[in-house]
DNA sequence: GTAGGTATCTTGTAATGCAAGATACTGTGT
DNA sequence: ACACAGTATCTTGCATTACAAGATACCTAC
């Protein structure tokens, strides 16, 4: 799978899998990697920007199966980020989508 | 417009809009800017990649109003990559757009 | 001659994903 | 007791790619 794809496209994927449930780090990685290949080196240091930038909160949980899991809740900035960059990635697969199919006349 | 969206992705558009016709760097500029940013810095170090890699082939013509055009033509080779890499674009679009979605069973 | 449009190219910087490894808890098998 | 696999978190260093900014140069018009 191509990596370059995946810039800034892993950020909306985590956001909205969050959207809809909260999650710890490993569980996002399984659930992302239904679709799209992601690694754990990618998850933790995006999980960590994401809470710095104040779009996620965090709450530890004991799991009986292994060490504490780390949930990730979204905030309502993280909801706002979502929705935006949610509209923004429509905008630009659209636009790709047009430029491949040969559609180069942008008054269309 | 996200810049990280972009990681990989105008390299197909530059392909694809070649598979129709031969151009000079500057009017790829102008010709993919309608749809979506690209600057210079991006599109002339990105050709000459791809010409290192064998998937355009190159040759100078006058113009009568500035400096020489270099024009850029694919290759075979070019023409099989820009076939991989839409197909390529096209799964992982599909994907990332399931997960926005929210349909995270992997089997539908 | 100077300003602006056309055209190419280089340098340094920023952002992000990944491989590889470190750490640690739990349960299973020997 | 010991080793191993699965679960779970995190860090370091590397590779890739887009961009801003600037250098260069040609042509036309003022």
């Amino acid at each position: 799978m191509n990596i370059q794809f995946k810039k800034g496209v892993l950020e909306i994927c985590v956001l909205a899998v969050l959207a809809q449930k909260d999650c710890y780090g490993y569980e996002l990685v399984n659930e992302i990697s239904k679709r799209i290949d992601i690694s754990e080196g990618t998850i933790y240091p995006l999980l960590r920007r994401l809470k710095d930038e104040g779009y996620v909160t965090t709450y530890l949980q004991e799991s009986g199966e292994g060490p504490p899991r780390k949930y990730y809740r979204l905030t309502e900035s993280g909801r706002k980020e979502e929705h935006e960059l949610k509209d923004e990635w429509m905008r630009f697969a659209s636009a790709v989508n047009a430029l491949l199919v040969g559609k180069n006349d942008a008054a269309e």
